[in-house]
DNA sequence: TCTGGGATTGCGAACGATTTTCAGTATGAT
DNA sequence: ATCATACTGAAAATCGTTCGCAATCCCAGA
C-alpha cells in the first residue's frame, strides 16, 4: 500500500498529505514519462481533490529530494520519471512521440574523456536523439 | 557594409528591411549564444525604431530559413547562433555561464550506432555538458 | 521616378507553462 | 484533543514567446 515514493519521502521528513500520498503511487506506478498536466489527470482519477497546482509543487519538491528526476524532451513542458540507480537517455521518435531508453557506457565515458581535456568535470549533462524507424531494408 | 546574413537573406529572396537589416548585422557580428533580448539590445544601439515582436519575428525567421540555429542551453529562453557548416555542441561551465564548443567524429558516429542497433535513423540531436573547472592538480 | 498592394512593423493583448500569494485546512508532535 | 506549522486550492502573477491589427514600408511594374 505504501509506495516506494512514499517511503522515500517519510524517510526525508516531509509530512505526508493525501496528495502526497498520490502523487506518489501515480509516480511509481508510471513506467512511461509522464508531464505534470498527466500527472495531475492520472492522480485525480484516485483523488479528485487534488489541484494542479499541488502537482506543480510537489513534482518540485520530489525532484529537488532527487526522488524523481526532470526530462526535458523538447516540447515545451517538463516530463518526469522515478530516480533509478541506472543512468540512461532518451530517443524520441519524431512520427510517434514514442519514447525509447537507451544506455551506452562507451558514450559516458568518451564524454567524460572531451570534458576532461577541455579541463572540466562533469557536474551534469543532457543527451537526447530524435530520429525515424528505419525502413526495412536497412535494418542491422 | 552588407552582413554575411544579409546577403544569405537576399539569396532566399526575402525582403530585405531596415530591421532585418541591422539584426543580421548583430547576428553576423556575434561570436557569442545571445538570447533573443540580448539581439534586441545590440540592435536597438544601431536603430532604435526595433522592437522586440520583430526580433522575435525576424529570429524564427532565419531559424526557419536554416541561417542561424537554436540553442537550448537549459535555462528558459532561445539562444542563437550563426549557422556553420561544422556541427558542434557546448560544454557550459556552471560557475560563471562560460560557453565552450566542442565537436567529436567518435561520438557522432557513436550516437549514429546506437540510433541504427534501435532501428532508428537520426533526424536529429542535442547534447550539453555542464561542468566545472578542473583543480589545478587534476589538469591532463 | 512614381505607385499599388502585399509584406512587415510596433504595440499591446493573448498565450501556455510554471510560480506565487493568501486565506483556510490538515498533519503530527505534544 | 490541542496547537503550531506545514500544506492546500484557487486565482493572480510571471516569464518567454506568439498573435491580432492598424499603420507603414518595400519593391516590381508602369
Ligand atoms: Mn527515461
Ligand atoms: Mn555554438
Ligand atoms: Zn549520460
Ligand atoms: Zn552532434
Amino acid at each position: 500500500m505504501t509506495s516506494r515514493l512514499e517511503a522515500l519521502c517519510l524517510e526525508k521528513g516531509l509530512k505526508m498529505t493525501g496528495q502526497r500520498r498520490v502523487i506518489s503511487q501515480v509516480l511509481s506506478e508510471a513506467d512511461d514519462h509522464p508531464d505534470v498536466e498527466e500527472v495531475h489527470r492520472r492522480a485525480v482519477r484516485i483523488d479528485p481533490r487534488i489541484s494542479i497546482a499541488t502537482v506543480y509543487r510537489t513534482m518540485r519538491l520530489l525532484e529537488d529530494a532527487q526522488v524523481i528526476e526532470r526530462v526535458d524532451l523538447g516540447d515545451g513542458r517538463a516530463r518526469y520519471e522515478e530516480a533509478t540507480a541506472d543512468h540512461h537517455h532518451h530517443l524520441i521518435d519524431t512520427r510517434t512521440g514514442r519514447i525509447i531508453e537507451f544506455a551506452s557506457p562507451e558514450l559516458e565515458s568518451m564524454k567524460e574523456r572531451i570534458a576532461r581535456e577541455l579541463g572540466y568535470k562533469i557536474v551534469g549533462h543532457r543527451l537526447e536523439i530524435y530520429g525515424v524507424p528505419l525502413d526495412e531494408d536497412e535494418r542491422p
